[in-house]
DNA sequence: TGACAATGTTACTGACCGGTACGTATACAC
DNA sequence: GTGTATACGTACCGGTCAGTAACATTGTCA
């Protein structure tokens, strides 16, 4: 036998990653000032030292949590329900079809991201900078697509799309069964009503 | 000389009173996580056991934050600008117009009740619960302003107003000159698709 | 004057926080 | 083997957190 049939490729997994994994999750679930760094540590396995290896602080922790959900985010909106789109109007609203979804479920936490702006009003946080980075370019990308749905001024309804997309994230953490609901029949409203006819 | 010139109605405030007001400010600027309560009676001018003579616990003192916050929020939404409004319509438009032009402003830091319940995702904890039955009230009176427009569908305009409004919120501390400067132009497109012409 | 209520003063607790000094295990080089 | 670098753990630090015990002080009303 050359070298067993098991562990085909999961190597052991460096400290650091597993931290970042752990961080993730109780940081997005929990909120970052709610969880501690020895929280973070014992979930993922390690000791605290780890941690200030790879991280100068908690707060670059929480910084490189922003990262990794920015990431993220932009694959799940770009590819939402795992599909891609040439239509820029389906595009946008098969993401809000699958954000609302999940937004009206027990549990759910809104975005990562904006919720870090609330947790961190301090402008020189550093993952409060770079929420504020990932937003600005969110709000650009809206405009691109509402350029793209031939809106008459691209510039307010990628706003408007912006606003409801922040809305559901907001209220879907509030309630259950909230206002999300009806965000796909609004956002169409939005469209139709900013789209030039004929 | 009767009681002297000075101090014509200024009594001399009561611990719990300047307790309240100092935890609203702080709790509201700076999150309700990150300030302790030393803080709090620090700047209150008061000791610590008269915060706990009055209140059970930091829960119990961010719940009455809460409810102060509620009373003012009805205020500022029943009476936009200070004037009160008949119409349905105009009333909810100026509510935005006020709001969102607080909202675009620097130090901006969106609504207290929404911020507390990102703060706190735990259903029992004593501050969400004030913040999770404001919103429930707040989704009603929407939608009955919603009806009192006319809308075709009042529980979607209802939402949609709803959504927006969380929108500026959160997108209003985000960033200055954020999106909620359309605020106000997708209110009414909003609304004026939703609403029966003829 | 005396009694009561509200508040201040001081000092303390135990838990937890973010962060670190220092020792240890493994693996590969020579 | 011995050196060396990497990756990790043990044990601890000082500070801050929410909350409290015991007592002194004040103002008010009777």
């Amino acid at each position: 036998m050359k070298k067993a049939v098991e562990a085909p490729a999961e190597r052991p997994a460096r400290a650091a990653d597993r931290i970042r994994a752990s961080a993730s999750e109780l940081f997005y679930r929990e909120g970052i000032r709610a969880v501690g760094v020895d929280e973070v540590v014992e979930r993922a396995g390690v000791t605290k030292p780890s941690l200030y290896r790879s991280f100068a602080s908690k707060d670059e922790l929480a910084a490189a949590y922003m990262r990794d959900y920015d990431l993220d985010f932009w694959e799940k909106f770009e590819n939402p329900g795992g599909k891609s789109y040439s239509d820029a109007r389906e595009h946008v609203l098969a993401y809000i079809r699958v954000l609302s979804t999940r937004a009206v479920r027990k549990g759910y936490r809104g975005c990562g991201l904006s919720n870090a702006t609330v947790e961190y009003p301090a402008r020189d946080n550093p993952a409060r900078q770079v929420a504020e980075a990932h937003k600005k370019l969110f709000r650009k990308r809206l405009r691109e697509l509402a350029s793209g749905m031939g809106a008459r001024h691209p510039a307010v309804l990628g706003d408007a799309l912006l606003l409801l997309i922040e809305g559901i994230y907001s209220t879907g953490q509030q309630s259950e069964d909230g206002p999300a609901q009806s965000a796909v029949t609004v956002a169409k409203l939005l469209i139709d009503a900013s789209v030039a006819k004929g």
